[in-house]
DNA sequence: CAGAATCGTAAGTGGATACTTACGGTAAGT
DNA sequence: ACTTACCGTAAGTATCCACTTACGATTCTG
């Protein structure tokens, strides 16, 4: 079950680890199979494996056999919820921003301090 | 040094604890001191100064000094680069998916196998 | 000038987790 | 049918890191 509507904070937790930030910068250029992935990794092949499941698990790959290799790419749908999570971050962060310029320079007799 | 260009990168690395996206939570609807960022919280204050030095390291929050207490507040500019840098993952990872439909459709034929 | 309030830092510990080796399972080739 | 190639999983270990308590520094208050 690696459809279970995984939340954004739970991928950008996976991509808190350097070696699936490092798959993920892989996968950018397109899709590839394990044993080429790991090529290019410092791991083991079954580190990279494990890796690539917990990745699968929150939404931001997905994988498809081809023969006896299984091939990974970015999932563009968890890479784009990513990005809405991040959004509304940004949208609430410039209101905050804002306010408090504008506490600061018209207000700030509210909360009589020196 | 909380200001030697951080990467994105890092600023993702950040946010992969709970404890550090709660604060961030909090934060998104403006800034607070420590204190009542520590009350909204499960965990001890000295902690949560952890938690704060981190993310100001990564370019995500900034320090205000009010007197003997710290305010801190969602810095837009580290909010930015993560959105570029995930912006920037995005358009790869389409352009990837296109690609790849691209050559099982018209063209798998390159790669004779079976 | 005391006294209190707010906060950062140091040191130490417990728990999570990323890694390795070993193994089993499936698909292609001869 | 046997061998080879590719991959996921299990088990065990070592490392990292988030947390707590204790302490010192700074700034407002009476």
């Amino acid at each position: 079950m690696a459809n279970a509507r995984p939340t954004p904070e739970e991928a950008i937790a996976a991509l808190g680890d350097p070696t699936r930030r490092a798959i993920v910068e892989q996968l950018r250029h397109g899709a590839l199979p394990v044993g080429e992935l790991a090529q290019g990794l410092t791991v083991s092949r079954p580190a990279v494996s494990q890796h690539l499941k917990i990745l699968s698990d929150v939404g931001l790959l997905e994988v498809t056999p081809r023969g006896t290799r299984r091939v990974y790419a970015l999932a563009p749908d968890g890479v784009a919820a990513l990005r809405r999570y991040l959004d509304g971050l940004w949208d609430d962060a410039l209101s905050a921003f804002a306010a408090e310029a504008e506490t600061r320079a018209s207000g700030p007799n509210t909360e009589t301090d020196s």
